[in-house]
DNA sequence: GTGGTCACG
DNA sequence: ACGTACGTGACCACT
């Protein structure tokens, strides 16, 4: 008989602490329950126990068996994020069969110290589960402590013990009594700390005979005084310090065998806490006994019957609304009581491009399946994902069944693809309603799903890279890197891999003896922030810049790009519109969005994607489109002014913040306007500004000041959003796009500091983000509508790139700063640069 | 899989 | 006492 027995609130401490805070959409804490589970289902699987018990602390103010307790249950209590998690985890514990154990005025220690002795006694063999090292007294051969640490389980049994501490681990006990335990209000003996303790109890074996035999011994005076100032305090502490191995619980391995789980119940549970990837673990499906009648949603649901039936091409024209999905090349529709389905290409294709109504799932790989061949996809009305994605932009997957547990859906039928229809449908119209509620159908309607075709286009469509010249770069670099890494080699006097940081820390700063400025959790920090103020230190650093520049450049962006190059010699990335929490667009399969610009080196890449024969690209971008949403949203008239008088921003922002007229303004007075004006943008603060611009944190105070004093709105703006956030929990955009923010919810000073940025900067961002995706509709159409032969290619936040025919570029150019300017009646005009050129480099300007 | 680093807006 | 600006994605080393 195995019987694995679990320190609960040890085990669900080391979890908060070890997994950043996460909560589900209506602000439960889950970390803890989720880290915890990891831990049990890990050793679960490791140990295979026949029985399994979980521990609680569970003390009684007025019953106190010992004086830790009494101090333990008046320390500050835990943290109420994990507070609030403890009653979760003991019900899905409860839920999965498995029994709890809280034994009043006994600590979850004392119960293991009880169930493992009563093991050990029967010859059963015990796993005590714990963070704590303190159990590791409760070792001996039948009891196995499986120590969790933030990096591994660590398996103590007697040897492995022996090893580390090298003595028995009964004896734990006397080394507590000696060096005392300040957490659990052990005294100990003052003046022992751990080292002495530990040799003391190599050499006299317990605290009993060392206080027989020490008088006479060879210790050091100093050592012999204190243990005889000490001794009551050592016998108190031993007591203190030894578990409690006969609480009044049952200890029969036998009654803790799990009862069978109930899935339906855990599926309930963890989906409304959204762990669906706890679900998949523990192997229980999201609609587990979810089909029963009282888990219907309020709404009508569908008629459960329906036909399935072959597509044909003459009842594509009656369909009016649809739901359909396409998965895998196979189509399946519903329409009423009829469910269709297809897997002939031109059957679908014609399906798609047809005049109904229709709701489905995926919609930007639809439109790019039609396009492929040269069809439509026509008259999209829904698409779940984009549904899900506004109503929460932090959840991870926005696959249907995901939100169908999420919101509570749920469908059953016989018929697999009737089900899925039905899920789809009932998923949307519960999404739609919500949205509608929350005032984002218009982001939805004109914004969101628009967005999907335009995008669909610019992947189709993608962009012309010259494979050759980039082919040509990537040997150019290769050299580079091999000159750079052997002067390094050199300089260092021996080879090391020095993409390693860990390598790199060593040979700098133990070698060379550079001084260390900043450390990482695992060791040096080695970033470029830090190699750059140690540059004149050592011709070393230059060098290892240089390389990590060059490597960087041949690894992510040569490879990288030679890696995506499509049959048709151009780059088609994917644009993600359920990515962000801020509503911007990511790119990926090559990240289009940070190629570099920045340095010469680097934006030579941007000559590699380049328009065909007969073509040329078109660049337009806003020009500090975040700043002016700032302006607009807040109302400031001085910000107001210094974009409406068109001269460049930082400069006039300083000469508003110093007090002078702009052309008295120094390079260096600008480069720090601009360093708040970017802070005011991220949520300022004056640490990280101070760092940003070199100065001390009370000037970046001053300056943080006067911005405030000289743009009081911009102030008022920041304060209101905050507190409306902290009220309502989320933030929103111009045109209605929310994010929450869980953050502000937290009782740690940080995350709510975090909080208060992402309120701060979400708005901002988030409002830029709908302009251009507004803009990018517009454009779609425009050009579209004029049949003009350009289209949208690329977009990089505030960037919009056109392939344009040669002949109309200066009639696209035209579009696209129409659109991109007059996007919106704002109370700041928004100014756009456009150029063309050849490559992406010249078109940039 | 995570952390460090660095490319972009 | 501690760590510190917003939003992304890709690559490498290391566990």
């Amino acid at each position: 008989m195995k019987l694995l027995a679990i320190d609960g609130n040890s085990i669900l401490n080391r979890a908060f602490y070890g997994i950043r805070l996460l909560s589900n959409k209506k602000g439960v804490f889950t970390n803890a329950i989720f880290g915890f589970m990891n831990i049990y289902l890990k050793n679960f699987s490791d140990v295979r126990p026949d029985a399994v018990a979980v521990a609680f602390d569970l003390r009684s103010p007025t019953f106190r068996h010992k004086a830790a307790s009494y101090y333990k249950a008046n320390r500050k209590g835990m943290p109420e994020e994990l507070a609030q998690q403890l009653p979760l985890v003991k019900e899905l514990l409860g839920l999965m069969g498995i029994k709890v154990i809280e034994c009043e005025g006994y600590e979850a220690d004392d119960v293991l110290g009880t169930l493992s002795k009563a093991c050990s006694d029967k010859g059963d063999h015990c796993y005590v589960l714990t963070g704590d090292r303190d159990s590791l007294q409760l070792i001996d051969d039948n009891v196995t402590v499986l120590l969790a640490t933030n990096k591994e389980t660590i398996n103590y049994t007697p040897g492995r013990f022996m090893e580390d501490y090298g003595f028995e681990p009964i004896k734990l006990i006397d080394l507590k009594a000696l060096m005392g335990d300040s957490s659990d209000n052990i005294p100990g003996v003052a003046g022992i700390g751990e080292k002495t303790a530990s040799s003391l109890i190599k050499e006299f074996g317990s605290l009993e005979e060392l206080y027989e035999k020490y008088e006479d011994s060879g210790l050091t005076k100093g050592v012999k005084a204190k243990l005889a100032n000490g001794a009551d305090y050592a016998k108190e502490s031993k007591w203190l310090a030894t578990i409690v191995r006969d609480a009044p619980i049952d200890s029969d391995p036998e009654s803790y065998i799990p009862a069978a789980p109930d899935n339906a119940g855990i599926s309930r549970f963890l989906s409304e806490l959204e762990m669906f990837k706890l679900l998949d673990k523990l192997g229980v499906s999201a609609t587990e006994g979810t089909n029963e009648a009282a888990d219907q949603t309020e709404e009508a649901a569908p008629a459960i019957d329906a036909a399935v039936s072959p597509l044909t091409a003459e009842i594509i024209p009656g369909l009016k609304e649809v739901s359909y999905l396409l998965r895998d090349g196979k189509l399946s529709v519903r329409d009423g009581s009829n469910v269709y389905t297809a897997d002939d290409k031109s059957l679908i294709l014609d399906f798609l491009s047809s005049e109904c109504a229709k709701d489905t799932d995926d919609a930007k790989a639809h439109y790019r399946y039609a396009m492929a061949e040269g069809r439509e996809l026509v008259n999209l009305k829904n698409d779940a994902a984009i549904c899900g994605y506004l109503l929460n932009t932090s959840a991870s997957d926005y696959a249907v069944d995901k939100l169908c547990a999420e919101y509570s859906v749920h469908y059953y039928s016989e018929n697999g693809e009737l089900a899925d229809l039905l899920s789809l449908e009932g998923l949307i119209r519960k999404l739609r309603s919500i949205i509608d509620k929350e005032g984002m159908t218009s982001l939805l309607e004109n914004v969101e799903l628009p967005l999907t075709e335009v995008l669909a286009s610019m992947e189709d469509i993608g962009i012309c890279i010259n494979k050759q010249g980039v082919e040509d770069f990537g040997v150019r670099l290769s050299e580079m890197i091999e000159e750079t890494q052997q002067m390094i080699y050199d300089e260092a006097g021996h080879e090391f891999n020095i993409s390693s940081p860990k390598q790199l820390g060593v040979v700098l700063f133990e070698e060379l003896g550079l001084p260390a400025k900043k450390k990482t959790k695992s060791g040096y920090s080695t970033n470029a922030e830090v190699l750059e103020e140690l540059r004149n230190q050592s011709p070393i650093v230059d060098n290892v810049l240089k390389y990590r520049q060059y490597t960087k450049l041949n690894s992510t962006y040569v490879a990288g790009l030679l890696d995506n190059i499509a049959p048709d010699g151009r780059i088609h990335t994917w644009f993600r519109q359920t990515e962000t929490r801020t509503g911007r667009i990511s790119s990926t399969e090559p990240n289009m969005q940070n190629i570099p610009v920045r340095t010469e080196l680097g934006a030579e890449m941007r000559k590699f994607f380049t328009a065909p024969e007969g073509k040329t690209l078109v660049d337009a971008d806003y020009s500090q489109i975040e700043l002016r949403v700032m302006a607009h949203l807040c109302g400031d008239k001085n910000m107001i002014g210094a974009f409406t008088s068109g001269e460049d921003i930082h400069t006039s922002t300083a000469a508003q913040v110093f007090d002078m007229p702009s052309i008295m303004v120094t390079p260096e007075m600008r480069s720090a306007a601009k360093a708040v004006n970017f802070g005011i943008i991220y949520g300022i603060g004056a640490f990280s500004l101070s760092k940003d611009i070199n100065t001390s944190v009370a000037q970046a105070k001053k300056y943080i000041a006067d911005y405030l004093a000289r743009f009081p709105k911009v102030k008022e703006f920041m304060d209101t959003t905050v507190d409306n956030a902290i009220k309502d929990g989320c933030v929103t955009t111009m045109f209605g796009r929310k994010r929450r923010i869980p953050e502000l919810a937290s009782s740690n000073k940080m995350l709510q500091a975090a909080g208060k940025r992402i309120a701060m900067n979400t708005p901002v961002q988030g409002t830029a983000a709908d302009l251009i995706k507004i803009a990018m509709i517009n454009v779609y159409r425009r050009l579209k509508a004029e049949k003009i032969d350009a289209k949208l290619i690329l977009q990089v936040h505030d960037e919009l790139i056109l392939e344009s025919a040669v002949d109309c570029a200066d009639r696209a150019s035209e579009i696209l700063r129409e659109e991109m300017q007059n996007v919106c009646d704002m109370k700041v005009p928004l100014a756009v640069d456009v150029h063309t050129g050849y490559s992406w480099f010249d078109a940039k300007g």
